[in-house]
DNA sequence: ATGAAAGCGCTAACAA
DNA sequence: TTGTTAGCGCTTTCAT
């Protein structure tokens, strides 16, 4: 594989010259042509791993999420990824499948890479733990975060947008409302925030039930509550992921909505309007979360010392049949 | 940021020791842990670029999909960084939206990574034109191939795939069916031809569009389609992609399945059992699929001059209730 | 088992 | 605008 030098030799120049041809710097155009002849005759490819040594920037960002299959981080990560390579820069993808472990051996792999930035949605364990000077490179938060995070951060507004949730459930005439949540991140206690203080300003009650973040979780769960003598009229369910699993587990009961229980929740994926007149859900800008989060992170590179900055953005309540009564 | 002679130092040792500590070279124990204690007081990070561009190998594999939020590479995506990581070794992702100049950019991005080797799903114009030799890196294929790619490869039984789909409906008694593929991979292609040979052999025409791989050239192709006379009783349709595009279209139609249109298609998706009595699928093998072409790669790797060698694997008939009359 | 010395391929400072 | 020189942080001979 064709070297720096050889390029050189082949276009009778110094290594330098080649090197700026490379970077973009000062050189004739004459020379450049020659340069540029040389390299593709040589089928030349500059070694990123000494670029990165010796320039001491690597054009690397860490992308670390719990689980690429979640709908949300899929679409995010592509966002992101777009953003990245837009800036000409490149992206590695961790999965931590919310384990705090594996959260703290990848921000090691991180500063191994010596990553110009990370963004990350952490468990809840690890948001207060982050300090971005131990790191040694700046974080931008999504999807979880709480005030006494330390970082820049672009979170969607959960407390109004399950408030807004519970609004529509409350519009429609329900009254007795219960909400799930998942119990490894601060999304899932925001939400419920907002769930709790909507109904107790309704001066309703609001019984929550907490499960780890996965459809089978779920499932039982919702399978479980259903079968109770207190079933509630209408659930609220904190994300894609479990409101898969309330989903089944209404169908296996042999339950309907909305006359059996009314259904809301987050995440506006493919399968949720096909399903008899639709669910009812807050769709988040996804799309927007990437790419808000790729440019706070270039802009606190290019700022370093500026003041943390917090993005909220809104969700858009997406109302269909699940939440309207017949 | 602690480097390897600030540690040497700490411990009272040459930098080779460090760094013979570091790979697990041979170093008395007693010294070792005095270096592992000089690297910890130190929080000690080794630069990977360094290592890199002095070892020459990277332990970094590229995977290169056409776009992630495809649920087919979602989860085979995962199934790759999983065994990756398990090998110690890091994944590039690259999205390619089928584009074959961001396909060509991205094997030369890798080119300059300098990866120990490369997991591509092609389009059709790429497979042929693969060298690996020329790249550098061995490369295995999925999802898409064709007899004449010259690389190892995991691909599903594509013809009998559609075949089995086809026989399904044959068997349910329809006899006029027709097939909806997308047009820029040979996937599509080899179940194109399953789904020909398979109504050939029972006498009947084998009526076949072929659309962008996109939901909604699917959905309008399929609207069009289902509004034309020569409407087909039974539709199979090639892909996840192509089939929610299939399943809009038939809801905005008005239409029900399987009455008025019996529905077969491609990956088991979260919400193809949701639907309805739920939808007929093949379902692909994912998780194996990304594990098989990881341990292909390092075989590969192992053994450099070992013949090509092309995986076979065999999707699994899924019945639910869209291709079953009632 | 340990150390000394060389160099991976490139870029940045400086000089011309 | 171009060349010369040094060195990024590590691993790998080759000694000892």
């Amino acid at each position: 594989m064709a070297k720096i030098k050889d390029v050189a030799a082949a276009a009778g120049v110094s290594p330098s010259t080649v090197s700026r041809v490379l970077c973009n710097g000062p050189v004739s155009d004459k020379v450049r042509k020659r340069v540029e002849a040389a390299m593709a005759k040589l089928d030349y490819r500059p070694n990123l791993a000494a670029r990165r040594l010796r320039s001491q920037h690597t054009d690397t960002i860490g992308l670390i999420v719990s689980d690429i299959r979640n709908p949300f981080f899929t679409a995010v990560s592509r966002a992101v990824e777009d953003e990245a390579y837009r800036n000409g820069m490149r992206v590695i993808l961790c999965n931590t499948d919310e384990n705090p472990d594996k959260e703290a051996m990848y921000l090691r792999l991180m500063q191994e890479e010596r990553v110009t930035g990370v963004i990350f949605a952490p468990t809840r364990q690890m948001v207060a733990s982050i300090d971005q000077q131990a790191l040694g490179f700046p974080v931008v938060m999504i999807d979880r975060v709480s005030a006494d995070a330390a970082t820049d951060a672009v979170v969607l507004d959960n407390r109004r947008a399950a408030a807004q949730l519970v609004g529509h459930l409350l519009q429609q005439g329900y009254r007795d409302i219960g909400g799930l949540f998942g119990n490894t991140s601060n999304t899932g206690m925001e939400r419920h925030a907002g769930f709790s203080e909507a109904l107790q300003q309704a001066g309703l009650a609001a019984p929550a039930r907490f499960v780890a973040p996965s459809v089978e979780a779920a499932e039982q769960a919702v399978l479980q509550w259903l079968a109770e003598p207190t079933r509630p009229q209408a659930l609220l369910v904190s994300n894609g992921v479990l409101l898969l699993g309330a989903v089944r587990a209404i169908k296996s009961a042999g339950l309907h909505w909305p006359q059996d229980v009314a259904l809301v929740g987050f995440d506006n994926e493919v399968w949720t309007d096909l399903l008899g007149d639709g669910l009812t859900v807050v769709e988040q800008p996804v799309n927007e979360i990437g790419r808000t989060a790729m440019a706070m992170l270039l802009e606190r590179l290019d700022e370093p010392e500026r003041s943390q900055r917090i993005v909220v953005l809104q969700g858009k309540l997406v109302v269909r049949g699940s939440s309207l009564p017949q």
